[in-house]
DNA sequence: AAGCTATATGTCAAGAGTGACATAAGAGAA
DNA sequence: TTCTCTTATGTCACTCTTGACATATAGCTT
């Protein structure tokens, strides 16, 4: 089983969907901590499905083309519980933004206070959307989300880290745009 | 160009390296927002050899195999200035644990408090020795760490991200730890 | 002499991930 | 009619990444 195997089970387990639906969550809510595209999800629903982690049944619909709806299975559920409780291989984040600050000593100022502050614009706005989906969720189901055995409640549990992770970015993006603002190009020879 | 070959050039623009000097600084210092193991590095010093962003010299050495040290080329320092200030695609961050918070509802709360718990302490000892690092760099870089123009001070920048990050895990960690703390595993059937 | 560790450089097969290509139904606009 | 958009499912080739295999020098230990 592999990550992505367990990232789709998290959805399934929460609500049975398509691989056009899974495609869309991997892509908005769950877009945050993991990614994938529909090239990589069909085939892997097709693994889970072979190792009887899901099941389909196809939905004929009227206005639409018909669609698989995937439902996770007692099996399913019991690897997902187990997985979710080791601990994971620990690997190197790659995160490209801050290696590119690893060379922004050689940078010309102006520019890279361009890139950095554009950068924590982005962070901004999404630390925003994710606050407001935080807000949301505390005006919606303020009980449930409380709730340990809730799906609501990791879900929550999830967005916090989100939230942190995006404000360590704007702050940091918006500091180091600021301390290269006014830094000299180092000149060629004219 | 590859984003493995910017990091590579980001290290060999501080200073001239053998590839097995490179796979240790992958481990080490740019550990924490870059990951490679030798079996890619090698290849990928000959593609940037090829593109000619890099030579290498043979250095013979007595109690030692012979090494090829590599160095970065003024067309490797130009690629690398003129990447350091372009906006990064974006991808989404793959988190493991959040994606197995994402999950957690399902968890024995004992089991899933003891990953968090473990995890956290991970994160605080490698904040840590960040701080510890970012504290030396104070001491015996004063000066040179806020010169733009030095790579001391994009070194301390991007620790300085490195830090923000641990901070925020270690920080999220300890919260879910505590919050699932207590919570019954759902019975199975006796 | 045999084995272990650190230094040093490589290859290879397998797996994970990306982007393009391919198809198809129905809705709506030009 | 044709074209485009959204929904819907799939494949394929390519790249990136990982882990194992492979080799070699030299010091140190057993």
């Amino acid at each position: 089983m592999t990550t992505l195997g367990f990232a789709i089970l998290g959805l399934l387990a929460r609500e049975s969907l398509s691989g056009y639906d899974l495609t869309q969550r991997m892509k908005g809510r769950v877009g945050f901590f993991w990614g994938a595209g529909h090239s990589q999800i069909y085939p892997e629903l097709a693994r889970l499905e072979e190792g009887g982690f899901v099941t389909h049944s196809v939905v004929e619909q009227r206005e639409r083309p018909d669609k698989k709806v995937f439902e996770i299975t007692e099996r399913g559920l019991g690897a997902l519980k187990e997985w979710a409780t080791e601990p994971p291989p620990r690997k190197p984040p790659k995160d490209e933004l801050t290696l590119k600050a690893y060379s922004v000593w050689l940078a010309d100022g102006a520019e890279a206070a361009g890139l950095f502050s554009n950068e924590g614009r982005r962070h901004e706005e999404q630390l925003a959307q994710y606050e407001e989906r935080r807000d949301w969720m505390e005006r919606e189901c303020a009980d449930d989300r409380l709730r340990l055995e809730s799906p609501r409640f990791a879900s929550s549990a999830a967005l916090r880290r989100g939230i942190l992770y995006e404000r360590g970015n704007a702050e940091w993006c918006r500091w180091l745009a600021g301390a290269v603002e006014g830094k000299p190009e180092k000149a060629g020879k004219p």
